[in-house]
DNA sequence: CTGTTAGCGCTTTCAT
DNA sequence: ATGAAAGCGCTAACAG
């Protein structure tokens, strides 16, 4: 291994100056800074990270939380931050939280312990007191799809509240008025939210939604159809299915043909997240966009930054908007 | 931040002691012992991992480079790897290579300059002479989904020709005596290795395939419809339909159906991977599981071990078999 | 069994 | 503009 001792012999410099070289301080001459760079080149020399980050109590990498790498959505999230984190020259160091709150706190502690100054920690679990304290002693932590208003400049999240109501008008714009949702038992939000903005956009339309249309479930495809499976079984009636995710809307679609209807004429379905998988299913689902892997990269690049200057804590936030994309779930029976 | 000194100091020892406690090394007096453990409970001491990389010149990282972390088969990869990394104590790092063999290779380098001594490498278009000079160079790199004979030993791989020969014995059981493959472009052999298995299974047989009914294209969805547009537009006849993987089963499947050709009725589909998405779609698809957590947990321990006790390239490898999940998309045209 | 000491490779004052 | 030198926190001989 060459190292800066072996480029400063040979250049016949001090160390000091090849490092000089290195950070491109402007405090060298210019035949000599010239000379040095030459002897980095011949030699292949490359800094020792580690070495660095001993010194500098950081380590040139980006630490990403997510509950569960093998799930598109956090791949699609982990990407994003791999790519921003590419372009600065910085390496990202993953860990699953598996949906526990003690592994995701053991997780953040292991980043820390590894000089990650920057983390993205996408928490659905941890209790609001919890994170802001890690947040505390953390100024580079970033939290992504949750939104706590003591830390609002620090989170990256999505309008829940939009998501659902563009779904809701939508559905009511291709003329629908009677409606199911299959929700989430997350605990975080964004359900809560996105069956909000539902509610919201069908009062003011004069429309009702049976408080019985309303399943939880888990968050997957099986959650998804078994939903439906009790809203069968009760009974309900409803044209248009809002699902909490891409999913439950495909478990969803699953089960309803599996009982014998037609997925868009008898019952129209909407997802969220658009996922890969929604132009899988039959029909391909309808969804909201939610730019997950853009907004890991805005995260990863805020990231970076806080860990660097950190800030007083401002009030502006960071909200991107989820987008409709049409495709076959849905059909218009506003002029039937 | 509380430092191996300050452990000794309080706990009245040697910084050596401390190091020696910290490593459960054996040479250190009960009493001794005890006492600096409970101190470095109270002090809440943990160890330096940027230090300690420095002078081990090895990071308790492992690397792992893919092409693209957001699709699912490589989430799966991460998710086996950091599995295995966990239960050791270490950390990930990944990185995406693009499916660019520069890239790839600015992704081990920078992944050797972390001291990341054990890597897991997925790499399809890297040449075998680049890789095998790496290999020299790391003792601790794995390669995954890849064969080379002169790398054997550090080779986690998949028996393709196997799950070609699967696919055909499963699908001639049920009837078939007529077939097109769709598969890929990828440059590595899985693709033609999983054709070799068909082809000998179906000679074997006394059927024939066409080379007319063998279509290439990108391995995705998109590339699956394109080539069954194509295979229709020939006029192939065919009553099963081999696809290199899930994804272009799918795409395939979808321009069946949009041909207006049922699945499995006109048609029988079968894919490769097992992955989530093969649930989602109508008819659930029949496809052969390839356990590619497993191999990563297995490929992790491997480049760990390798890591810490290179060996001399010995001759057994690594093989997985990959094994038949029935659903919906094979007809039995057996009895008809 | 325990302490002393010399680094690991790099950054950063502080001199010159 | 450049060099000397003091660490960063830890490990591993080498003494004792």
């Amino acid at each position: 291994m060459v190292t800066i001792k072996d480029v400063a012999r040979v250049a016949g410099v001090s160390t000091a100056t090849v490092s000089r070289v290195v950070h491109n301080g402007g405090q060298v001459g210019e035949a000599c800074r010239h000379r040095v760079k030459k002897v980095i080149e011949e030699l292949g020399y490359r800094p020792n990270v580690n070495a660095r980050a001993l010194v500098n109590n950081s380590s040139n990498t980006i630490g990403v939380v997510t509950p569960k790498l093998s799930m598109t959505f956090f791949g699609c999230l982990a990407s994003g931050a791999e790519k921003a984190a590419r372009k600065k020259g910085l390496k990202l160091l993953m860990s699953n939280s598996l949906y526990e709150t003690k592994t995701e706190l053991d997780a953040i502690e292991s980043l820390r312990e590894h000089s990650c100054n920057a983390i993205i920690l996408h928490s659905e679990y941890s209790d609001e007191k919890t994170i802001k304290k890690l947040a505390e002693n953390i100024p580079g932590l970033v939290l992504i799809n949750r939104y706590i208003p003591a830390l609002a400049s620090r989170c990256v999240w999505l309008d829940n509240l939009s998501g659902g109501r563009q779904v809701a008008e939508y559905l009511i714009s291709r003329g629908h008025t009677s409606f199911a949702v299959v929700t989430s038992v997350y605990r975080n939000h964004d359900p809560q939210l996105r069956l909000k903005g539902v509610v919201e956009v069908l009062d003011a339309a004069g429309l009702k939604l049976d408080p019985a249309n309303v399943v939880e479930s888990t968050a997957n495809m099986e959650g998804g159809a078994e939903a439906v499976s009790r809203l069968l079984a009760s009974g309900a009636k409803f044209t248009a299915l809002i699902a909490y995710n891409d999913l439950m809307a495909i478990g969803a679609m699953n089960a309803l043909q599996d009982a014998g209807l037609r997925v868009p004429d008898d019952v129209s379905v909407v997802g969220f997240d658009d996922l890969y998988i929604s132009k899988a299913c039959r029909p391909h689902l309808t969804t909201m966009a939610y730019p997950i892997e853009e907004m890991a990269e805005y995260a990863a690049n805020l990231a970076i930054t806080l860990s660097k200057t950190p800030q007083e804590p401002i009030s502006n936030t960071h909200l991107f908007l989820p987008t409709l994309v049409e495709r076959d779930s849905v059909r218009d029976i506003s002029k039937s």
